[in-house]
DNA sequence: CGCTTAATTGATCAGGGTCAATCGTGGTGG
DNA sequence: CCACCACGATTGACCCTGATCAATTAAGCG
């Protein structure tokens, strides 16, 4: 057995990723310890303060895993699609809450199980590390979206990387409302929604409905983004 | 050996983490891989680009990891202080580069060194996972900060924060000039500059010199932190 | 002591936030 | 089937925070 330091898939295709639990050299390894559940839309998956007993991964749907301010904003951290993992947290309780933006399926693993586990088989301890490497690029790219200035460049690299989530990469399905699209951007509703009409205003998108968004100028949105 | 899921120290205190690679059970695994090196301030630690050859453990003196935008902006990613491991990446090659904020003392891991003793000694493995973990909080935690509104909530959170690096938690030495403070924050250096003054003129801060401020009410600063 | 670079302060401007009204859309029940 | 309702999204008007431009001050350092 290897340490696989050396991934080299960028962190916007984390969905392709679901490939080392299942490829040749690395069986599913949390399968064993897995529950099925299923989630219904705007459903709270685990809350802030509660004990880290589980983790999960997403089969299907999005979920949202955010932080409440004092004052009411709310901060999301990442949007999870299918094949990641998340709810994975340092402490003994959630620092963050999750909640299910679509109907969602999901597997809950006990962190006791996966635990013992690790005890036994350490490629167990080896895919902690990856599933942890994951979330690392992710959040790091979440901070480097933030820091960026304009409203534009942060709806434009928005878009590009749900595109990728999609089939067709120039249609983009939406699963989460303009105010959970906000709060992970650092925006306001209104801010989103004028930067979209702005958008196809400019021929660069066309908003076919609500939920999704046709690419007509992936260029001119790479550029935006910066 | 149990894998060590409940890691309970938060986010802001890494530097006293260092223990976990010192502790009984779990002795320094990289000690041996390692080459210590001398940075002078300014200097550049790898760039963006370059492959990971190697990562980082902060002796002494503080690092930042950054980003430089298209344009010329420069987004910092991080500041990294003693007992705290950095240009542990992902990919073949950084997508981020690192600079000695302060002179530095660092030792530099070999990967493949690593790699190696992972498949001899699983521990390594482990805190592997360990260091990933905790950048992952570190991360998650900035994004937090930048997607906060206000100047000032930032710029308080900040002093707290290397508050709690500090010997007397009353006396806060940055290490870093103002224009790193404000790419760390995603603020301008005048922003920063004018909400360390106002701090001042509301008596929650003294600005004893440029780089050393007095926390006169830390109770305030915690409340403008929100 | 002057030179250079960082930090502070001031004046002005603009991007995005806030408040408020309107429009769409999907769901429900008569 | 359609009218109504509720909620999300869009749009407009205005305001405020923080960016920008510019000048001054302070702090190393040779």
């Amino acid at each position: 057995m290897t340490v696989q330091l050396a991934i080299r898939t960028p962190s916007h295709a984390l969905k392709a990723r679901t490939d080392w639990m299942a490829g040749q050299d690395s069986p599913e390894p949390f399968r064993v310890a897995g529950t099925v559940v299923h989630v219904d839309e705007g459903r709270e998956i685990f809350a802030e303060g509660e004990d880290t007993d589980c983790f999960y991964k997403v089969i299907s749907g999005v979920v949202r895993v955010c932080k409440f301010l004092s004052d009411g904003r709310r901060q999301i951290e990442a949007f999870h699609v299918a094949g990641e993992i998340f709810g994975f947290e340092l402490g003994g309780e959630h620092i963050l809450s999750a909640e299910a933006v679509s109907d969602c399926t999901l597997v809950s693993y006990r962190r006791r199980n996966v635990e013992m586990m690790a005890q036994k088989d350490h490629t167990v301890t080896r895919h902690l590390f990856e599933v942890a490497m994951q979330s690392l690029a992710q959040a790091q790219g979440h901070s480097l979206l933030l820091g960026r200035r304009g409203a534009m460049e942060k709806v434009a690299s928005f878009l590009l990387t749900w595109a990728t989530h999609s089939t067709d990469r120039h249609i983009v399905h939406l699963a989460m409302t303009r105010q959970d699209i906000a709060d992970y951007l650092g925006l306001t509703i209104e801010t989103v929604s004028r930067s979209l009409s702005q958008l196809e205003r400019d021929g660069v998108i066309a908003l076919s409905s609500v939920r999704e968004i046709r690419l007509k100028n992936v260029e001119a949105l790479e550029d935006l983004a910066a």
